[in-house]
DNA sequence: CTGATGTGGTGCGTTTTTCGCACCGCTCCG
DNA sequence: CGGAGCGGTGCGAAAAACGCACCACATCAG
């Protein structure tokens, strides 16, 4: 758009850092650039960047400026998409950031699935976990974000959450594997554990669950990958810890339980976008198909 | 604000209703205008107008368009607010749609006051009533509504509601001024009446409280302007019905006595934004200042 | 029917704006 | 102290926007 060329070109500036980079971004002059950028302070009245030796920076009244801009662009982006929805051919981009969990199944056969209707839409999938997701919705970066449990934020709507019980996950010969039903947290802690590092919702569930307890988690491997920790369970006989929706449809090499609601209540998968905004007609249609196949698993 | 003339313009167009009239307006020739057009239909890749033998008309996508583009300009609007106050001096723009019974007294006494702390603050008064209103607040040309017993819309998000309830009015040397304390609706009906016209809140009350009961309301005077029918009971010992916001605060020549609340349940003043909307800092805080005052003197 | 009026659209010369080059003053850092 | 990197400025060139004259078309009064 024509019309907000000044807008990306100083949103570019503030992300550069430097009025000289974001010029060779944008392939024209910084001569060019600084001189938007002046003339957009004389009309506003009020700098908007602060002048560094180094570089530049927003000042106060820049972040409200540049967060004007970054709605108005993605707000432009939402109009665009429902003209084109009017004219019958859905067309659009959906930016999603998520979970580790949803990776390996649950996005791709859903965006697949969309897509084979509507081919003119695009989409992208960030890994952005918990707070760094949110921080996306804000900064416009993403449409919509799944989380499990995420560290809240007001400016964050929550359009659905979908219980998800942490599964004791082990290779189909592990001698865990043998058991049917839900299975109790401390018979799981009696083989090696393979566990997610601190940051992540179902390590943080674990550690909670087992604060009030005498055990201790004594994790044999790390890892920050789930991918990881679903094939070391395969490598060697441990135990590891994933929620549902990331494990494989059906159950081949890899076998999960679920734990005993006793000792560990189910986590929060939450379906976000950012409070207020009125999302593009494919990513509020997209929202739609995911928020149907999470409450119909759950049912 | 350069960067938004092509907003400005299309507006300008679709409010004028023909490229040419708009363009005088705008004090350019149409040949400009109307290219700025075609360019931003190309670049949208749509057109927005539908050309028509005598001017021009919104098409669909151009009801979104437009509507994008006020909310935007208006969302500028609060971020150039939010700026000059962060400078410490407060300055904008507070646009109120309200009803007749807000303008002699209560909003008078209340802009005043604000503006004796922030004489940068201009503010612009509108009677729109009820439904008219709320339509204002949607196309973003008024930031507040101050209504009585509105039809209620869906976009509009009701920030306070103060009870009001139904006072007649009537000369101080009426008969029905030397009691003391609520009346009966039937004791009014006793005297000849000057009620408002249908549409109004008030008599939408009456009517509503009538029609359950065998008494009718059968008006000497009938009138749409409440300002007429106060000054009306000073000239034929007639009563009215006006609500106390309306009145003016010390009684002189007019005495005003609650309706029994048996007969008549209060009516509701409604305090309203569009719904979603963040205010410019100059509106957010006067529409704090009115909300303090009416709940004050609702206790 | 017919001319007058008003509409959106277009070719072209002119004016205004924007751009890019060269250069300045400044700060930081080796 | 000198080089590198930064934002800011004067000035001529390129580009975009503008205004004029004009067209095709629809409407409407006479």
């Amino acid at each position: 758009m024509r019309h907000q060329t000044t807008l990306r070109a100083i949103d570019a500036v503030a992300r550069a850092g430097s009025i000289r980079k974001a010029a060779e971004q944008l392939a024209v002059t910084h001569t060019a650039l600084n001189r938007r950028i002046l003339a957009f302070e004389a009309e506003l009245g009020a700098p908007v960047f602060e002048r560094l030796p180094r570089g530049v920076r927003l000042n106060p009244a820049g972040e409200l400026v540049i967060h004007h801009f970054r709605a108005q662009v993605a707000d432009m982006e939402r109009v665009r998409s429902q003209i084109a929805d009017l004219a019958g051919e859905r067309r659009g981009h959906v930016a999603i950031a998520c979970s580790q969990a949803l990776l390996p199944f649950f996005l791709p056969r859903h965006i697949a699935a969309y897509r084979a209707g509507h081919p003119a839409v695009t989409f992208s999938v960030e890994l952005r976990d918990r707070d760094v997701a949110e921080q996306a919705l804000v900064a416009h970066e993403a449409d919509i974000a799944l989380v499990f449990e995420p560290v809240r934020l007001a400016e964050v709507q929550v359009l659905l959450a979908a219980p998800q019980p942490v599964m004791a996950v082990m290779a189909a010969d592990h001698p865990l594997a043998a058991g049917r039903g839900p299975v109790r947290l401390r018979e799981c802690l009696r083989w090696p554990v393979a566990a997610p590092t601190i940051p992540y919702g179902v390590r943080h569930l674990l550690d909670a669950a087992l604060a009030r307890s005498s055990v201790r988690l004594r994790p044999a491997v790390v890892s920050s990958s789930f991918e990881f920790l679903r094939c070391y369970a395969l490598a060697e006989q441990v135990v590891t810890f994933q929620i549902p929706i990331g494990l494989p449809p059906e159950r081949g090499e890899l076998v999960a339980r679920a734990i005993d609601a006793r000792d560990l209540a189910p986590g929060l998968l939450y379906l976000c976008q950012l409070r207020g905004r009125t999302l593009p007609v494919a990513a509020a249609k997209f929202t739609d198909q995911l928020a149907r196949a999470l409450s119909e698993a759950e049912s």
